[in-house]
DNA sequence: ACCATGCTTCCAACTGGATTGAATTCCGCC
DNA sequence: GGCGGAATTCAATCCAGTTGGAAGCATGGT
């Protein structure tokens, strides 16, 4: 991550490859930018979203409660990721958004899309299949709530937590640092985290993988793959009926 | 729905008023029309997917499995519903469609898009947010299946299929039809056709709904929006930020 | 060195929903 | 009106994951 191009820009180029003037366009996005402590709460659920985040740095989660307290952690946010854009449609937020560890994030305000979407069909329709193939995720995930058992769920989250990092860190090997609490892992996974601690526990027993403080080396990714028949979505979107500039 | 105007223009200018010229491009979107019988496997998944396809009438679903045979229903498919959009973004289909009733379809393009992105950066940014608007609704059904019991799961799905047929029939009250088989709930809700209909019976001891034959009539559905702490996504999309023609 | 705190692990009892198979009802169709 | 296949219901048993509590381990602050 060169201090000229973003993280943004890294990972949008991954898909297309942008004019100057696109770049210029994202980079304004990311022109401010404001840090916080681990554990924060950046926005709550139901409060008016004018803005949305870059991630620049560090891990954050979005997530809702229900009145009871089960909470649901609905996605987990990387460097490069855009924040809060599903709430665009509608005029309340509705996660919660709240910072792993210590987070540098770059708000803007939604009105910047209204100039792209004037100015730019290309980087229109990369907004749009970004939106639509975090659709194809969510439904990847729903998937693996509905019908997989524990380590099954474990496995996918694994496998596409790498595949996301893997975008913006080619050199990525099959360790990744995972500084999610099992607590926070249960609650995307919509398990306890006594069960994530015994499922863990269970897939290092049996080689699938091997931790060591927070790093988590992934030992035998093929047959993860296998049991969760996974398929990673980032890789490779469909850009061929992209508007040419 | 007369017939010069087509469920999908109903649907859309509910959120938006929609210039002529915007009208007639969503119009020849519903040029062609292919109907199909009950049960009927349109589509599969992995095919190379070019069309997408608007419901002229009756309902279907989009599924997938597991190789084991395990199967999670996705989404459910009404009139005016445009199916297949989240694959636009990939190469191939993520989702097998299988109809439940008699369907027609109207099948165009997905380089149909590619004009509506040159041309109408209002149509643009409604497309836009009904993609981004369809993820919220997703998160909302992770939230069910992660974190709720069986009978907080089937009134969620009651509320959910309400709230987006009275989007397009004003009239309806507090029935509905219902035309997808138990087994086929289940899959949507990730729970077995058993325990979907031990929970229906309890719901109808408990007065919270009525059966009778296919028709479904909610009885308490305060009661069951408390209960899920239900928020209708489809009522209110924020259209104040989008460019105007 | 010490405590405070928060995370992970362990244990044992419990339960919501799964599973299986058989019985029944429903419904379209000849 | 009666037949056949699908959908639903019923009953018995089973198990993956929950619950709550307590014990171990790190980590950092003073």
């Amino acid at each position: 991550m060169s201090s000229t191009s973003s993280c943004l820009v890294t990972k949008l180029s991954h898909y297309v490859s942008l004019s100057q003037a696109d770049c210029a366009r994202l980079a304004t996005l990311e022109k401010a930018e404001r840090t916080f402590d681990a554990g924060h709460e950046v926005y709550q659920g139901g409060d008016e979203n004018k803005d949305l985040y870059v991630v620049k740095h560090g891990w954050a989660f979005s997530y809702t409660d229900l009145p009871d307290g089960r909470r649901q952690i609905v996605k987990i946010h990387h460097p490069g990721d855009i924040i809060g854009f599903p709430d665009v449609a509608l005029k309340h937020a509705t996660t919660t958004l709240r910072t792993v560890e210590d987070v540098c994030l770059c708000p803007f305000p939604k009105s910047s899309l209204d100039e792209i979407l004037r100015e730019s069909p290309k980087l229109s329709a990369l907004l749009l299949s970004i939106a639509l193939r975090d659709q194809v995720v969510l439904i990847d995930v729903l998937r693996a709530m509905g019908r997989m058992s524990a380590q099954e769920r474990v496995s996918y989250m694994l496998l596409d937590l790498i595949s996301r990092l893997r975008i913006t860190n080619p050199g990525m090997t099959d360790t990744i640092r995972l500084p999610m609490t099992q607590s926070q892992i249960a609650d995307y996974l919509g398990l306890t985290n006594v069960y994530i601690s015994k499922t863990f526990i269970r897939m290092e027993e049996d080689g699938y993988i091997h931790r060591d403080q927070n790093r988590l080396q992934i030992l035998r990714e093929d047959a993860m793959i296998e049991l969760t028949d996974f398929h990673d979505r980032y890789a490779d979107m469909d850009t061929s009926w992209f508007p040419q500039d």
